[in-house]
DNA sequence: CGTGTAAGGAATTCTGACACG
DNA sequence: CGTGTAAGGAATTCTGACACG
């Protein structure tokens, strides 16, 4: 169950768009902050970008903590 | 915590791609079994279906039953 | 540096229908 | 009944580049 619990969390399988629309960045935002190493999705064979739950929580702590340095 | 456990496994977020790879089924099946009431995906303003890790599990539920049901 | 955008192509998704059995 | 498939269109995704600041 445990097992379960984290497979989920991690596990690569959400696309581009709903990325952001869970997170409200931009498409241009996201794939900046991979090249910059900060977030790792997996691609499909056809080069489609996947990120996991946990991609996009770390999304969105990044995106909070350039908010209060820029206030 | 136990919450963000749920919404992980409960949250539609995964498109079809996502869902064929994961469960070995074609597209058509999974349309079908929605068309069947046995699945019941989201849609995005644009229509696309969104599936959650949990409808993943009962769709490979739904195959594994069949096959047993066959053999 | 960080992000928007237009460009062009490729991959994905959708529906309604026909086929087969 | 359950599934494959071809058709045609729409939405998504990708990369590389130019722009601005």
């Amino acid at each position: 169950m445990l097992k379960n619990t984290f497979s989920y969390r991690y596990k690569k399988a959400i696309t581009m768009k709903t990325v952001t629309e869970m997170t409200g960045l931009s498409e241009r935002q996201v794939r900046y902050w991979e090249e910059k190493k900060l977030v790792f999705p997996e691609r499909t064979s056809s080069g489609i970008r996947r990120y996991s739950f946990s991609d996009i929580e770390l999304l969105m702590n990044i995106a909070e903590k350039r908010r209060l340095s820029l206030n």
